[in-house]
DNA sequence: AAATTCATGATAAGAAATTGACAAGCACAT
DNA sequence: ATGTGCTTGTCAATTTCTTATCATGAATTT
């Protein structure tokens, strides 16, 4: 009786699916199919196909896919028939950068408060925000009920505003901080590490 | 005769064993073990010993590892007992943030030039660098015979900029780009997309 | 209307990664 | 010097993930 629970790792390979539906969809294509796709995200199509077998069949036999009606579909599996309103903690470089990507809206995500508790900061204009005393950050997640949480403060006190965001009830963060976070089990984080990055590339250099 | 080669994945764990072995050495300690470095991680210690053994045995049976020895030993096999430098291509909002980013140069990367073909932001001034036309990208490349390139470029120029990284010599890429960037076997590619990292968890959200 | 073509979705096979278990071997205590 | 305790490194077992195969069913052609 155990519902078979979908890999995350398939789950994780949707947005890049959702992402080439868009191309396509903007480049005016109606149709695709597994083949195409895959040579597209540089995957097998048996895998695509596999994939999306987790969650019905979308496909047309013989016909493949429709790009309109897979893209809503995958929106949906993903919840991103909505925009998510999410809190940016950190108004330092990368902060301030990460508030004027245009790239959060466009994809269903909208930065909706600042936080820093850097005096200089707060009261500073940001991607027509204000940066707020991050004391209050527990106050505006509750109230707008936010569940989503960008991190991008110093690595020192990152865990302890993990802390705080989670008590407040943020259930996932985007982690730039090279920190560990612990979180209980239905907080989800995931870890931007470009020096990681980096640092794996360089095994294979000489 | 095959030389089994180490899974990419396992490469992929490296630096995170080499960012808490660090730690563990700023905090003055001398030795740790798997069990330690696994509850850091947050993996088992089972695989924290089989990743390791992938390059001889760097532990003292019943003692556990030296942090200085491991850490050394995982600097050396990670290609990081240099300094890499690293051109940068993008210096807009993002390309900006990462070159005033201390991080990279403190673990071993260094921006020794970055390139726009904005007439605006040639000339410009950056983390002690001169913003240089992109037209002399290649040059460059060569001169210095740099490896490595971080991609903070508009998607749609993202492939057209990278090829021509790849011609001038460049064997592994940043990219923070949504573009899937398509690259012969012997060029690296790590993608940062943390939009894509959004919409995955937004699965897990209701 | 029947036959052919085509790409899906399901199943099976294969490959890869993780976990478990334990002998090996060093350090420390006796 | 011998014994005990502890953690590694390896091998085997298990689980997970990917790839291959093919019957199925829709669309198009004959």
């Amino acid at each position: 009786m155990s519902a078979k629970k979908t890999p995350d790792i398939v789950i994780g390979r949707l947005p890049l699916y959702l992402r080439v539906l868009n191309q396509l969809w903007e480049e005016g294509r109606t149709t695709t199919n597994s083949q195409e796709l895959g040579e597209r995200l540089g995957l097998s199509a048996a895998q695509i196909r596999k994939d999306l077998s987790h969650f019905g069949g979308f496909g047309k036999y013989g016909a493949g896919y429709e790009v309109a009606y897979l893209r809503e579909q995958l929106r949906r599996i993903l919840h991103l028939n909505r925009v998510w309103p999410v809190v940016l903690v950190g108004a330092g470089n990368l902060g301030r950068a990460l508030a004027d990507y245009p790239g959060f809206r466009e994809n269903g995500f909208e930065i909706v408060a600042v936080f820093d508790n850097d005096p200089q900061k707060i009261g500073l204009a940001l991607a027509g925000l204000t940066v707020q005393d991050v004391a209050w950050l527990e106050a505006v997640i509750i109230e707008k009920g936010i569940q989503i949480a960008i991190l991008a403060v110093p690595a020192r006190v990152a865990q302890a505003v993990a802390d705080r965001l989670i008590a407040a009830g943020i259930r996932a963060i985007l982690n730039y901080t090279p920190a560990r976070l612990k979180t209980p089990p239905d907080v989800r984080v995931q870890d931007i590490d470009p020096v990681a990055r980096l640092q794996h590339m360089a095994y294979y250099l000489e």
